[in-house]
DNA sequence: CGCGTTCTTGACTCCTATCAAGGAACGTGG
DNA sequence: CCACGTTCCTTGATAGGAGTCAAGAACGCG
């Protein structure tokens, strides 16, 4: 457990080292370097660690000892679990600057795989840099916690942050699986990647599909062929270009329209009112 | 609606008291229980209020802003959401002993509504009494976060707890509409419903539905005629009895063994290996 | 070039949604 | 008590979306 933090790197073992925040192209959106950032330098806890990890290779599997979590500061990756009888669900794609990990929070083990789709690299930030008290008051007031913008010492914050919006994310996802047809699904899947693509800095339009159609299939619960024959579809319809696994996005507009036509698509069900 | 209860209740409006912990049936369960437990009596922040539902009414409703998370004293409880075009979501059932509202903290306002199926009676939670500190020392070590049954004053254990539970409930409903077929997904909420039931301290087997096959329908995103075919089907099979809103198991083995055979279901998609 | 992996395309089947109608329970008013 | 409408539920017939089976194309690699 060496901490010699800021500006020298100390090898920990052959993979890990002690991650520079300051210089870190993702400090402003992870949020252990706002936290490392006003801490003693020499303190014990808190020390977030950096590690590289090749295309295929976990960065966790699943039934690990929880000891922490992850950012993505390159590459993409993703992850899945197989349940009981064998089967597989990819649960999500992770990209630079989001965080992964949170599944292994309660059982104190992580119950998902993270894997590396192409050689990419990973922060781990331990847990007690959001639990334990910094230098100065570490208490929190319910106000803290319902002003996000707020500039105040709650150090839970983050990682209540980063709990609630994957709790989002999911139901989000349940939404999908339930209430929309493949191709809706799909055209929210593309919209998603487009979006997330940009927030990670990168063009929005212009995606490299880093994940085999397989991938895609399973996490959208989708057929590998039902997957394939929706990129011929938009393809055909002019609303995206694709060649193997770079993708142009050529009408936002009317991607974004199929999100809310029902093409004799799946249920209904209950309408408001 | 009296409120002289307890040693003394104290009026809040027509309908809120402040609830007293100790005498609770649920307080055993209760995470705000135990945080009320030991705290001054006269604390200004952690005042739990009790507060009684008429059927079809709602504790709370989308887009209100958060207040507090909720435990249900007596009663059930459906939640639900609308999107964008209208569409409705069942996102789950509330048993008594069960918290809701999580879907409150990030956003600062409640993102489902949640109505009373029949007349009950819930707890609203401060978050404070999650984050504030105590009278002691208030900060947390991440052993205790780990340590789920270490005794520590880790007020926000119980929260992570919950929002971790939630995670793992979405997870699995994700699961469900994903890879089981409808046969299979029914026989899971049965299970799920039969587990609860226990949980709250009724006879698991003998399950009083307290909601429609409408709210069961959208819940698991099924036509409603499917399933009213599948209760039928179980019924025929043996498996259960049912009578209109009760439902007996007879045959808790040959519901559990739905899980796990194919019956010509849905997709199987990638096996691991 | 041969071979494996990944992806596409086609033909067919089946689960489940949809459409449609009939029953059963419940409340209300006569 | 019975007619009545309403709501909730069941059952049947039909159709369509997406899964499955099967084969071929495109690429990467030794």
């Amino acid at each position: 457990m060496n901490c010699r933090a800021h500006n020298v790197f100390t090898i920990r073992d052959a993979q890990e080292y002690a991650g520079n925040c300051q210089s870190c192209m993702k400090k402003t959106q992870c949020p252990a370097a706002a936290l490392v950032a006003n801490q003693q330098p020499d303190a014990a806890f808190g020390t977030v660690l950096h590690r590289t990890i090749q295309p295929g290779k976990p960065v966790v599997s699943a039934g690990e000892r929880f000891d922490g979590l992850y950012m993505v500061r390159s590459g993409f990756f993703k992850s899945y679990f197989i349940d009981a009888d064998g089967v597989m669900q990819v649960t999500g794609f992770h990209f630079p600057g989001e965080i992964f990990g949170t599944d292994g929070i309660e059982g104190g083990t992580y119950s998902d795989t993270v894997e590396a789709l192409d050689t990419g690299s990973v922060c781990k930030i331990p847990l007690s840099l959001f639990t334990d008290a910094p230098g100065r008051s570490g208490t929190l007031s319910s106000a803290d916690l319902l002003r996000p913008g707020h500039q105040r010492e709650s150090r839970m914050l983050p990682l209540l942050t980063i709990m609630s919006r994957t709790l989002a994310r999911d139901r989000s996802m349940i939404f999908a699986l339930g209430k929309m047809c493949a191709r809706r699904r799909f055209a929210t899947f593309l919209l998603d990647l487009s979006a997330r693509m940009a927030q990670s800095g990168y063009d929005s339009n212009e995606l490299r599909l880093c994940m085999s159609r397989t991938d895609i299939s399973n996490y959208l619960c989708l057929a590998l062929e039902t997957v394939s024959r929706l990129f011929t579809q938009l393809h055909t319809m002019g609303i995206i270009a694709v060649e193997r696994r770079n993708l142009k996005i050529l009408d936002l507009a009317g991607l974004q329209a199929l999100l809310h036509d029902e093409p004799g698509g799946k249920p209904l069900l209950a309408k408001a009112g």
